[in-house]
DNA sequence: TGTCGCTGCAA
DNA sequence: TATTGCAGCGACA
């Protein structure tokens, strides 16, 4: 049977792969990727399809060509390949080495010739040469044999041509398809053709006279005495149009077809590299034992570990724990009601696993006293799911030793996913099972059977991945220097974190349904005359039905405009205030509805049967190093507008013996910014306990302070926010209405009364261009990838990103650090008041009524004390009978 | 049902 | 064409 031998004109692939791909792949390193992967793609679609037997790939060399010799002008003009595609082939070329491909280039020809010269002697060696291209230039290669595959749309989807579907499609043969070329001319390849022959005259003379050579020697049957004017001018542009678009198949290179055997890869070299460019998905294709094998650290082995398995208190009391485990809580909870624990899976140091069957709750309570005596340090993954449904039965002992999504975290702050599974396959290229996946390919269909060994099994294999991850990441980041912000920061916050969340907040629910049907009520009357003055009724909350009822029905004035049409954002619709009173209407109904649907039914559903509302607060979700908080987020509860901030008199304490104290930082992050840039006028401002927005309008505007007005004041506060957030004279003059030349003066000035903060912001963004990332007050890092983009936009905003993560992430890490503090003593001195809430810069404790001066002094103290600056830190206090009053 | 774009809330 | 988040809704595959 005759073998196919697969040949790639791997610089077309690639490009076709990288124009593809939807959006940007990019590693944490800031390699791109996406014409790799794309490439890589394709060629496996293509081995899965064809099975071929033999493979190679042609590349072009940067070196002329005869073509270029041949004709000067040769694709002169072509647009060059961005460098984001440039640093993806030499890459790419490694992949295939990795896979034993054989690649081909040679210098003087182009890709195109050498897949020619290789399809030709393949025909005559029997083979059945397949070329894969972007190219239809390549389509004069095809033959009854050689087959042309043009990928079409990205590449998935390509299209198949031999000698007779080129005659069907295009009614020439592919011999004439060059001839085609030749008069019609190419415009990326520069070619110039025929002057005045396009694509139609060039099809019509070849069907009519067969090829170049033919049409010159009977130019006088053409009818049209211009065209034949035209053609006898040319003759000898259109020979040599010919000629550079004619594929040369004898180039003198060596074949050996040996070479281009179909082999096994490379498994060390081609996981190496599919782990430096981040691609899963392939690593997990390859060969299992060999990518084990290949992998760098091993995990431990569960077979090897003793199991024993305990369901009686007095079992558990008369364990033996070593002073750190690796720990794993089967169970279920939502937040809404109490956890239920299942079990409890113990691997220590030493080797020994233990599985708590908890079934009866007195094991439960027994286990949970025993870390309390004990108290053991923990490890594991996302160790504040195991506190939190721990914490629901008593446990107050939760010393972290390590957690590995933490621990990757801090590595790698900006990633989306890490889950073990995610983290066992990068590390250990093993395969395991999540929770989900586990329990289905293992649970009978026995209703009675004891799942007390799925348990076990899960959970010892859980704590073994953890137990063998902990020290690869604890190197990682001691040889990161980030063993500050993992061991002072982040590890000790785990608890605090667990707790928050255990406590909950209290929500009066009778103030949120109440509040409720007030909206409700007046939406109902906005409603209708929203119709009614619209003359129909329609869905306000829909963009798409509200656009064209302002700003074609109505004739309004359409601003900006959005991908689907027109934009009716709030800042559309206030500049068209006065035109029509529906207008500010639909202002309203938005702002009602969104308090309702979001708030007020958002809300109550969370609420448990304690009328407490238990939020997830996340600590590894921001790529700055700030706690996000979900389910519900009560770090966005309205406070700007009077009617949304009544909001805030349903979050309540658990009992008229507490009352809320609340402590919020007086601009952390211009205090972390003066204190980083060590900028001596702010420095100044601050410790002189001045009001920083007027002093900054009295700097700037060089007036003394008493002079400066309202408007000045506001608009230096705009200013200073955009210094953190890397300002642009656009973002400012958009922020302040202004014209961009007026807010560039306004940066101009302000960075000259301020020339520290601007040397530190340089200085930010060219240690970020040097070492890829920026860092913090206590040695968080963030990688910027897009720093060194050489699209400009791209490389804008990482510059901005270089200039506010340090700041935004110090801020972070200076309220996690008094929250610890806070916490501690609360639990040292056996306190009844809880931290409640963390809002960025604020926290919110639900204090005891004979604990609030003890609460007020040591907020203020350890908040005010988490760090030394060189700007003071000032706290502001608040207390009051609900979040409202804290004000 | 899942995903994306738009919109809007907070620091 | 200013930083970090989360969520509801409508539209669409």
């Amino acid at each position: 049977m005759e073998k196919t031998i697969v040949i790639i004109d791997g610089n077309s692939l690639i490009n076709r792969a990288y124009y593809a791909m939807q959006r940007p792949m990019i590693t944490k390193d800031g390699i791109y990727t996406q014409g790799i992967f794309g490439f890589l793609n394709m060629l496996s679609k293509i081995e899965k399809d064809y099975e071929p037997g033999y493979i190679t790939v042609a590349f072009d060399l940067k070196a002329p060509t005869f073509r270029h010799k041949e004709y000067k002008e040769y694709k002169a003009g072509r647009k060059k390949m961005p460098p984001e595609l440039v640093m993806q082939m030499p890459l790419l070329k490694d992949v295939l080495r990795a896979m034993n491909i054989k690649l081909l280039e040679m210098e003087g020809f182009e890709a195109d010739d050498i897949i020619g010269t290789v399809a030709r002697e393949a025909e005559e060696q029997g083979l059945l040469p397949l070329i894969i291209t972007g190219d239809k230039d390549e389509l004069q290669l095809a033959t009854d044999k050689t087959k042309v595959i043009i990928t079409k749309k990205g590449i998935s989807q390509f299209e198949i041509y031999d000698r007779k579907a080129m005659i069907d499609k295009y009614g020439f043969t592919p011999a004439q398809f060059i001839d085609f070329k030749g008069l019609m001319g190419d415009q990326s390849d520069n070619i110039p053709g025929l002057p005045g022959v396009g694509e139609k005259t060039a099809q019509k003379l070849i069907l009519e006279y067969g090829s170049v050579e033919e049409l010159i020697a009977n130019t006088d049957k053409i009818t049209s005495p211009k065209l034949k004017e035209k053609i006898e001018d040319n003759v000898q542009l259109a020979v040599m149009s010919k000629r550079l678009a004619t594929i040369n198949t004898n180039v003198p290179i060596d074949i050996d077809f040996d070479e281009f055997l179909l082999e096994e890869p490379d498994y060390d070299q081609l996981i190496e590299i599919y782990t430096k460019l981040e691609f899963n998905s392939f690593l997990k294709k390859l060969d299992k034992s060999a990518v084990k094998s290949a992998a760098q650290q091993t995990i431990i082995d569960t077979e090897a570990i003793e199991k024993t398995v305990i369901r009686e208190p007095e079992q558990v009391h008369d364990l033996k724990l070593t002073e750190q485990i690796s720990i794993k809580v089967l169970g279920d909870y939502n937040h809404v009601a109490a956890p239920k624990v299942y079990g409890i899976g113990i691997l220590s140091t030493n080797g020994k696993y233990f599985y708590i069957n908890c079934e009866k709750e007195e094991t439960l309570l027994a286990a949970i006293d025993l870390f309390n005596e004990e108290k053991p340090c923990f490890i594991g993954h996302d160790l504040k799911n195991d506190y939190y449904m721990l914490m629901a039965y008593g446990l107050v002992s939760c010393s972290s030793c390590f957690d590995t999504a933490i621990g990757q975290y801090v590595l790698e702050s900006g990633r989306s996913n890490y889950n073990l599974k995610t983290l066992a396959y990068e590390y250990f290229h093993e395969s395991l099972e999540d929770e989900k996946e586990f329990f289905e390919s293992n649970s009978q269909v026995d209703l009675f059977s004891d799942p007390t060994e799925i348990y076990s099994t899960y959970g010892l294999r859980w704590c073994a991945t953890v137990l063998s991850l902990m020290p690869v990441l604890a190197q990682k980041t001691e040889d990161e220097n980030l063993k500050q912000v993992l061991y002072e920061v982040e590890l000790p916050l785990i608890e605090v974190m667990a707790a928050m969340e255990r406590d909950g907040v209290t929500v009066d629910r009778k103030e949120l349904t109440d509040l409720g049907e007030v909206i409700t009520a007046q939406v109902e009357t906005i409603t209708q005359k929203i119709y009614d003055l619209a003359g129909e009724s329609f869905n306000i909350n829909s963009p798409a039905q509200l656009g064209p009822i302002l700003f074609e029905k109505l004739g309004l004035t359409a601003g900006k405009k959005t991908k689907r049409g027109y934009s009716t954002s709030a800042e559309t619709l206030e500049k068209i205030m006065d035109e029509h009173e529906i207008v500010p209407l639909i202002l309203e109904y938005r702002t009602l509805t969104k308090l309702n649907s979001t708030y007020i039914e958002g809300l109550l559903p969370l609420i448990d049967e304690n009328n407490k509302i238990h939020a997830h607060f996340n600590q590894t979700v921001t790529a700055t190093g700030r706690i996000s908080c979900t389910e519900p987020n009560l770090q966005n509860i309205p406070i700007r507008q009077a009617f949304g901030r009544q909001l805030r008199k349903a979050f309540v304490p658990e009992d008229d013996h507490h009352t809320l104290v609340g402590a919020d930082y007086s601009q952390i992050e211009l205090r972390v910014l003066a204190h980083m840039a060590e900028d001596p006028a702010l420095i100044e401002a601050f410790n002189q306990g001045e009001d920083i927005h007027r002093t900054t309008a009295a700097n700037v505007l060089g007036v003394p302070k008493e002079q400066i007005t309202i408007e000045e004041r506001s608009r230096a506060k705009a200013v200073n926010f955009g210094v953190i957030y890397g300002m642009s004279s656009f973002g400012l003059s958009s922020e302040l209405h202004i014209t961009r030349k007026d807010a560039d003066a306004y940066i101009k000035a302000y960075f000259e009364k301020h020339a520290a903060v601007k040397t530190f912001m340089d200085e930010q963004v060219r240690l970020c261009k040097e070492q890829g990332y920026v860092t913090t007050i206590k040695g968080r890092k963030r990688y910027i990838s897009e720093i060194n983009a050489s699209n400009y936009m791209v490389r804008q905003v990482g510059e901005r990103l270089a200039m506010n993560s340090p700041i935004q992430g110090s801020a972070a890490d200076i309220i996690k650090l008094a929250m610890i503090k806070v916490f501690q003593q609360i639990k040292e001195q056996g306190l009844k008041s809880r931290l409640i809430l963390q809002v960025h810069d604020e926290l919110i404790i639900e204090t005891a009524e004979d604990e609030q001066d003890i609460i007020e002094r040591l907020l203020v103290e350890n908040m005010e004390n988490a760090i030394d600056l060189k700007a003071r830190l000032v706290v502001d206090l608040n207390q009051g009978k609900s979040w409202y009053d804290l004000k």
